[in-house]
RNA sequence: GCGGGAGUAGCUCAUUUGGUAGAGCGAUAGCCUUCCAAGCUAUAGGUGGCGAGUUCGAGCCUCGUCUCCCGCUCCA
């Protein structure tokens, strides 16, 4: 990564702070680590980046339905999905080397090494009291353990140990006024199951026939253990998800279909296809048969922004089993009774967000007519989610202007986002729209009095054009589509 | 979590070895009316990230802590 690079993630975190589209959490107690509040454009942008995906995957779809699911979720959902077995691990680290172990496979590994010596007696006991000791979750006694074994490590040879930590990635909190165990329930750490634990219910009351697909858009949450690069790993996160149901056997086509229908979604938008980039997953995850990522070039190197996963059936038929309900359609076409197969599309709904101001992010420099040197910053945000679609500037505050301006304000705020500002020279109100990305400005002057014209002015070009009065609306409207 | 770097006004930065914290821009109010930031006037804004220690005295030295960035690590 080039220092450019990263001067420039800087100045987009910068930019977004004072522009009012992030905030660190809880600042003035000196932040959260990993969290971000969205400040009012940013929530504007947020809010048109999911509106424009949720409108593509429901309402330009007839087989697919929106939901919205609860964060908490019966804890057995979680069981089901192997979220709990899988990241609940203990974990060690190596003061020297750096290197991080799973508990368990560093005492395995040396019972191991114990019996190939031909101590297996001691092997024996070693990993009973590895299980005693984990499952008392013991860490201290699970360290002393290592270290009175004079367990090293493989790439320093030392025994310069951390102290045990749990790792799990799943927030916990306690349901009800006692805090028993059976009490503990769990933040989602994705949104997806509760798109399967709805499957009967969609399907049948909406009468969906296969193949069809369940979109919801939520927030999830992970205790990661390193949270870096600003909001593109988060603590607590927004997901844009779709899981589509399918005939066992046909996933390959799907798969296929959905990872090149989700990559036009994005190019769509007007951004630059070489900015992005398929990445196929080789070593898959517990559940998929398939994954791919759509990565995207950020300032600090290629980063996923959407996975799309060929999930099997594993997520009904665990449902199935855990819940003794069955999770089956009937499909009339070939008279057959099966567990769907799913096709999962899920993007980050703050990273597409990173990604549209790193996209956007411009500091441009020219040289003016008198020879002096100008400069702005602009973010050239899509038209379609721009949080301010149009600035509507009086030239001057008096003469009467100000008042056609506010009355073109009425005729606009109802079908887009306006802002009227009449503070400051026009110059400098246009570099104020350009900071936020405002694609586009009308000004009101004295010929607007005369002949009912008015200037628009375009954020990417700066080029100025007179257009009557009554079609700014329309015109507007129009560029945003 | 380990290692490296950073933290002074909203932003960019000054304050030469320790001696009561400043500027520009920005913001706000007014003047001026001018189609691409830099005309004029006034005002507001900082317990120097936070907490200790050394000192007669700390923004500056020491320690701790928090946050951010980078590398490693992790990433369903």
């Amino acid at each position: 990564m080039g220092t450019t690079d990263n001067n420039k993630l800087q100045a987009i975190i910068s930019h977004a702070k004072e522009y009012g589209f992030v905030f660190p959490s809880s600042e003035i107690y000196d932040g959260l680590s990993a969290v971000y509040d969205y400040g009012q454009w940013g929530a504007e942008l947020k809010r048109n980046i999911r509106d424009y995906w949720w409108n593509e995957m429901t309402r330009m779809h007839d087989n697919i339905v929106g939901i919205d699911a609860a964060i908490f979720m019966h804890p057995t959902t979680w069981k089901a999905s192997g979220h709990v077995d899988n990241f609940s691990d203990p974990m060690i680290d190596n003061k020297d080397s750096q290197k991080r172990y799973r508990v368990d496979h560093l005492l395995e590994g040396h019972a191991d090494k114990l019996k190939d010596e031909g101590k297996d007696k001691e092997a024996e006991e070693l990993l009973a009291t590895m299980d005693t000791l984990l499952a008392k979750e013991d860490f201290e006694g699970l360290k002393k353990l290592i270290e009175d074994n004079k367990i090293t490590c493989a790439v320093s040879g030392t025994c310069n140990w951390t102290d045990v930590r749990q790792f799990n990635l799943m927030f916990s909190t306690q349901m009800g006024s006692v805090a028993e165990e059976s009490d503990t329930i769990y933040l989602r750490p994705e949104t997806a199951q509760g798109i399967f634990v709805n499957f009967l219910n969609v399907q049948k009351s909406a009468r969906l026939k296969i193949p069809f697909g369940i979109a919801q858009v939520g927030k999830a949450f992970r205790n990661e253990i390193v949270a870096r690069q600003f909001i593109f790993r988060m603590r607590e996160f927004e997901q844009m998800e779709m899981q589509f149901f399918i005939r066992p056997g046909t996933q390959k086509e799907w798969y296929e279909y959905w990872k090149e229908e989700r990559l036009k979604w994005h190019v769509n938008l007007g951004i630059a296809a070489e900015k992005y980039r398929y990445h196929n997953h080789i070593k898959l995850a517990h559940y998929a048969d398939a994954a791919v990522d759509i990565e995207y070039e950020f300032p600090f190197g290629w980063k996923e922004v959407e996975g799309i996963h060929s999930r099997t059936d594993f997520d009904l038929r665990n449902h199935q089993q855990y819940s003794g309900k069955k999770m089956q359609y009937f499909d009339s076409e070939i008279n057959q009774n099966y567990v769907p197969y799913v096709i999962e599309t899920s993007i980050g709904l703050d990273r597409m967000f990173l990604l549209t101001l790193c996209n956007a992010y411009e500091e441009e420099k020219w040289v003016k007519e008198d020879g002096k040197e100008d400069s702005r910053v602009v973010l050239r945000i899509p038209p379609k989610i721009a949080p301010v679609k149009l600035a509507v500037l009086p030239l001057v505050k008096k003469d009467g202007l100000p008042e056609i301006a506010r009355e073109l304000m009425k005729t606009c705020r109802n079908d887009f986002y306006c802002f009227y500002e009449e503070k400051d020279t026009i110059g400098k109100r246009y570099r104020r729209m350009d900071a936020i990305g405002t694609p586009f400005c009308v000004t009101i002057d004295q010929q607007t009095k005369e002949d009912e014209t008015v200037t628009i002015r375009y954020r990417d070009s700066m080029q100025q054009e007179r257009v009557p009065l009554k079609q700014v609306n329309q015109l507007v409207l129009q560029k945003i589509k």
